[in-house]
RNA sequence: GGCCCCAUCGUCUAGGGGUUAGGACACAAGCUUUUCAAGCUUGCGACCGGGGUUCGAAUCCCCGUGGGGCUACCA
C-alpha cells in the first residue's frame, strides 16, 4: 500500500477550523473546499470549529463573514456554529475546561510543567541565540527545577505557562496522505507551550484535544502546518490516543509568490461575491489550485465530489490567477438561467438606476428588465458588468462616441439613412426581431449599401456606442417608441 | 542559524524510465459576423543547474540553487 493512498477505514470525519482572525480567504476558502470534497466523497461528515483562543486578534465579525463565506461557496458543515452537534461546542473559547482538564492530566503524569521564565528573559535568550547562531529554542530551565524553587516560584510569580515535556530523543516520523512519510528528531523540537498565561491553550494543544474528542479521522490543512505535526503527534502520543491520518496540501501564493495577504487585493471570497463573481466559479477555480484530472478544466459539484482524492493533489505551492478566475466566472453566467442573472443583477442596477425602483406590479418594468438582461447576458464576465453595459437601456442618449461618430455620423446619405430606417420601423406592425431584420436587409438592398452601412449609424444613434449586443435585438428590446425617439435626435444631431 | 516541504510553458496543470512533453487561462493570427465579445482553427511558449543509476532520465538517487513554511504566551 503506498504511503500517498487514502487509507479509510471507519467513519471520516473532517474539519475546517479557522481562526477568525479576518475573513474568510483564498487559501482558507481552498482547505475548507478541499475537506469538504473529501468528506462528502467518502460520505463523511465535514465539521466546523471556529479557533478563538487568541484573544487579541479574534473577533465575533470575522466569525461571522467566514460563515457567510462558506455558506456562499455551498459549504455546509454538518456540525459546527449555529446548529451544534454531538461533540458540542464548537467553539475553542467554550471548551476552557476541556483543555484544563487534560492540561492537568499531563502534569500529574509528568508530562508537562510549569514555565516560570518572563517573556522578557526569554526574549533575551532568543537573541543571544541568535546572536551564536544556534537554534533559538528554550533552555528547559523551568523543566529541571527542583521541588523547592519551584515551590517558590509558582508563588512567587504570578504569570506562568504550561510546557510540553519533549522527548529528547529519537524521531517523530508520519506518513503523509500527501507527502509520504516525514521524519523529525525530537531532540530539535522545542517544549513548546500548551497553556498560555491567561488559562487559553495554543493552538498545537487545542488542535490535538479537540480533534481527538471530535474524533477527526482526517486532518487535511495548509502546507504550513507540516512542521506543527510532529509536535501534535507528541501529545496524542502522551496521552496515549491514535492520531488521526494528516494531509497536508500547498499553500496558495500572490503573484509574487508570497504568502497571500491584504498586498494581493481582495482576497476574502465574499468580497468576490460583491464583485459579481458567481460561487460555483470560486468553487472550481478553486478546486483546480493544486488539485487536477486529467485534461478537465469545468467540474461540476457532483464531479468535484466523485474526482477528488488527496492522491492527485498536487505538492507544490500555486500562484492565483484572477484571469481564469474571471474566465470561469463568464462561463458560468453564460449557462446559467437567465432568471438566476437577473436576481444577482438587479441590486446592482437599482442602485446604478434609481428610477428603475421596481416592485413586484411593475410587470412591464420587469419584463423589460428580463429582455435587456438576456440579451446582455452573455457577454458578461462579472454581473457588475451589467450597469455599465445596459446603461443606454435606462438613460436617454445625451453623447455619442467620438470615433464612432467620426466615421459613422457623416455625410448627407447618412442622414438618409436614417430617416429612411425610421419610417420603415415606425411602421413596423409586429415590432419583433425577424421584422426588424427585413427591414435593415431591404434597407441596405434599397439604397445599395452594405449591411454595415445601416446598422452602424443606426447602433450609434440608438446606443451612443460602438459595441452594443446584436442591434435586432437590442432594438427589440428598446422598443418601437424609443427607437424612433432616438433616431429623431440623432437625424437632428447631424443636423 | 537549525529543521521540514516544494521545483514541467508567464499562470493553473497532465505525464512518474522510451511521448513530436498533452490540456486550460493569458497572448498573437485567421475564420465567422452587424460592432465588440463569444465560438471555431492555428500559432507562441516549459521539464531550475550539476553529477550519478540506466541501453535510455522531465520521470529514480545525490548535491547545489531558488521559493515557501516552522522554529511565538498566532493559528
Amino acid at each position: 500500500m503506498s504511503s500517498r493512498e487514502t487509507i479509510v477505514n471507519g467513519a471520516v470525519r473532517v474539519r475546517f477550523a479557522p481562526s477568525p482572525t479576518g475573513a474568510l480567504h483564498l487559501g482558507g476558502a481552498r482547505t475548507a473546499l478541499f475537506n469538504w470534497l473529501f468528506a462528502k466523497h467518502f460520505d463523511g461528515t465535514f465539521v466546523l470549529r471556529i479557533e478563538d483562543t487568541d484573544q487579541e486578534r479574534s473577533t465575533q465579525e470575522a466569525v461571522e463573514t467566514i460563515l457567510k463565506g462558506l455558506s456562499w461557496l455551498g459549504i455546509y458543515w454538518e456540525e459546527g456554529p449555529r446548529d451544534g452537534g454531538p461533540f458540542e461546542p464548537y467553539f475553542q473559547t467554550q471548551r476552557l475546561h476541556i483543555y484544563k482538564k487534560y492540561a492537568e492530566q499531563l502534569i500529574k503524569e509528568g508530562k508537562a510543567y510549569y514555565c516560570y521564565c518572563t517573556t522578557d528573559e526569554l526574549k533575551k535568550e532568543r537573541e543571544k541565540a541568535a546572536k551564536n547562531k544556534a537554534a533559538p529554542k528554550y533552555n528547559k530551565k523551568c523543566r529541571f527545577l527542583n521541588a523547592e524553587d519551584a515551590k517558590e516560584l509558582h508563588v512567587s510569580r504570578r504569570n506562568k505557562v504550561l510546557r510540553f515535556k519533549m522527548p529528547e530523543e529519537g524521531k517523530t516520523i508520519f506518513n503523509d496522505l500527501c507527502r509520504g512519510e516525514v521524519k523529525f528528531e525530537n531532540e530539535l523540537l522545542d517544549d513548546f507551550i500548551i497553556m498560555k498565561s491567561d488559562g487559553f491553550p495554543t493552538y498545537n494543544f487545542a488542535a490535538v484535544v479537540d480533534d481527538h474528542l471530535m474524533e477527526i479521522s482526517h486532518v487535511i490543512r495548509g502546507d504550513d502546518h507540516l512542521s506543527n505535526t510532529p509536535r501534535q503527534i507528541q501529545i496524542y502520543q502522551a496521552f496515549g490516543w491514535n492520531p488521526p491520518h494528516f494531509g497536508h496540501i500547498p499553500m496558495i501564493l500572490g503573484k509574487d509568490k508570497a504568502r497571500l495577504s491584504k498586498r494581493h487585493g481582495a482576497q476574502s471570497v465574499t468580497e468576490y461575491a460583491k464583485e459579481g463573481f458567481l460561487p460555483e466559479a470560486m468553487v472550481n477555480f478553486l478546486a483546480r489550485l493544486g488539485w487536477g484530472h486529467k485534461d478537465q478544466e469545468i467540474f461540476s459539484r457532483k464531479e468535484l465530489i466523485e474526482l477528488f482524492t488527496l492522491d492527485k493533489v498536487t505538492n507544490s505551492p500555486a500562484v492565483f490567477d484572477s484571469d481564469k478566475l474571471t474566465w470561469l466566472n463568464s462561463h458560468y453566467i453564460k449557462e446559467s438561467l437567465p432568471e438566476r442573472i437577473f436576481d444577482l443583477a438587479l441590486p446592482y442596477l437599482e442602485k446604478a438606476y434609481p428610477k428603475l425602483k421596481l416592485d413586484d406590479k411593475d410587470a412591464a418594468g420587469i419584463a423589460y428588465l428580463k429582455k435587456v438582461i438576456t440579451v446582455l447576458q452573455e457577454r458578461l464576465r462579472l454581473i457588475t458588468d451589467i450597469v455599465p453595459a445596459s446603461e443606454y437601456f435606462f438613460k436617454d442618449i445625451t453623447s455619442y462616441d467620438e470615433k464612432a461618430a467620426a466615421k459613422h455620423f457623416k455625410g448627407e446619405e447618412t442622414t438618409k439613412i436614417l430617416e429612411d430606417l425610421k419610417r420603415s420601423l415606425s411602421e413596423l406592425k409586429t415590432f419583433d426581431k425577424p421584422s426588424i431584420e427585413d427591414v435593415f436587409k431591404g434597407l441596405a438592398e434599397k439604397l445599395k449599401v452594405k449591411l454595415g452601412g445601416v446598422i452602424h449609424p443606426a447602433r450609434l444613434a440608438l446606443t451612443g456606442r460602438a459595441v452594443t449586443p446584436g442591434m435586432y435585438d437590442v432594438i427589440e428590446v428598446l422598443g418601437k417608441e424609443k427607437v424612433i425617439e432616438r433616431l429623431e435626435k440623432a437625424i437632428k444631431f447631424m443636423g
